[in-house]
DNA sequence: GCGAAGCTGACGGCAGCCTGAAGGGGCTCG
DNA sequence: CGAGCCCCTTCAGGCTGCCGTCAGCTTCGC
């Protein structure tokens, strides 16, 4: 999940920072709105944690702004603790949930993962080979539209691959990224096993270079 | 919209009772938990507003009650329990605000817009995964009609796999999701705890991917 | 046409997984 | 404060299916 942190105090801005990458979720900081609008026109955040005090103008203003342009991004709140009316504003303009300083870190963890669950579920990026869709990160691979369940081995060597697409790789580099040094195979092991990828995956998607090894093929 | 008020102080509660009222809203005032769960048995409300110290009993344990039972009513905390540990606890049992006493009726008023604003949008944040189905706010499943009781564990590691349907996890990935990092374990918990769910939840509902980790199965 | 290199079906061993059972720790209630 | 209960962890035995190996066949280069 990719958190946007918009907080002009650096103390507690490196604070929240690293309570929520220890909680293994990636976070952007930036001190000010207009660095926030930069950020998010360059990436897709799935949670805001906004402060309303801020050097170049007020988050709710912000936020209003947001909401207006049908920006459905959750956003957190992150206020002091006497401004009331901010915080009422601030749920009116549109926030999920807000945090009254100083909060608890612990506190901010629960916050986030409520919001978090609340709003689950963005895809992730999809790389097409040919007639293959790969979701590297959830380890799956679409072959006109049914799921190619792969084992371990096979999946590894087919990320090899994918990482250096055309490129050749020799059996010996192949065997290293499999087995990792100590391992040692005396068989036509990754013959096999590219064997059993071009069954599953379509015989077009390895090519041999006999003598040197193999490469992916082209889409 | 209908609101039951679980409130013992005569004072606070008249006041928070006249507030809702000004605010066009129905309130029923009830000053026990037995009070309110009768209250509850004849009527369906809509939100409720709950006070954790009251002369039969901790608001807490009535809160994981009602969650326990699959009840996904909007709860909003009312106390003068500042401990942030406390406000954790309020929060991980199922509740969905939380306000500290001595609190602003304005924000109160807030609040409940807030909340009913949430559940009005969907009005029941459900979902389902072939015969389940899942409130992730109240932490129930209920199956075939049936209330199906999760424990906290068991829980932890289905919202890992809610949180990203058909995406393989390695058991590290899930024992970091379950442990956060402190906590070593050095067994086949997650084993464990897989195989209970699936027999709470069905046998199909995760599937194993030898070598590599687990996912969620599809619908 | 010949040798070398690669392909693939078959199969046994064993790593990895499942699950029932037991023990301990924390919480609640009397 | 003790009893009872539930949940979590650990362990051990059994099972599944992946992986490495081999053998026979095919393809390629010359």
């Amino acid at each position: 999940m990719r958190i946007l942190l918009i907080e002009d105090d650096t103390t507690l801005g490196a604070a929240v920072r690293d309570q929520i990458a220890s909680d293994g979720q990636s976070v952007d900081w930036v001190t000010r709105l207009d660095a926030a609008a930069d950020a998010m026109s360059a990436t897709s955040y799935d949670l805001l944690l906004l402060d309303l005090m801020l050097p170049d103008g007020r988050g709710i203003g912000f936020l209003k702004g947001l909401r207006t342009r049908g920006d459905v991004t959750p956003v957190i709140i992150l206020t002091a603790l006497d401004q009331v009316s901010d915080r009422i504003e601030g749920l009116n303009a549109g926030a999920d949930d807000y945090l009254v300083k100083p909060f608890d870190l612990s506190e901010l963890s629960a916050r986030i993962g409520s919001v978090a669950r609340r709003y689950s579920g963005n895809p992730n990026p999809i790389l097409t080979h040919g007639p293959l869709d790969i979701d590297l990160a959830a380890r799956s691979v679409h072959r006109d539209g049914g799921h190619v369940p792969l084992t371990a081995r096979e999946w590894a060597l087919f990320e090899a691959f994918l990482a250096r697409p055309g490129q050749l790789l020799s059996k010996a580099q192949l065997e290293e990224k499999l087995y990792a040094f100590d391992a040692e195979v005396e068989s036509n092991t990754i013959e096999v096993h590219v064997s059993r990828l071009r069954k599953k995956l379509g015989s077009a998607i390895i090519e041999t270079e006999r003598g040197m090894g193999y490469r992916l093929g082209k889409p």
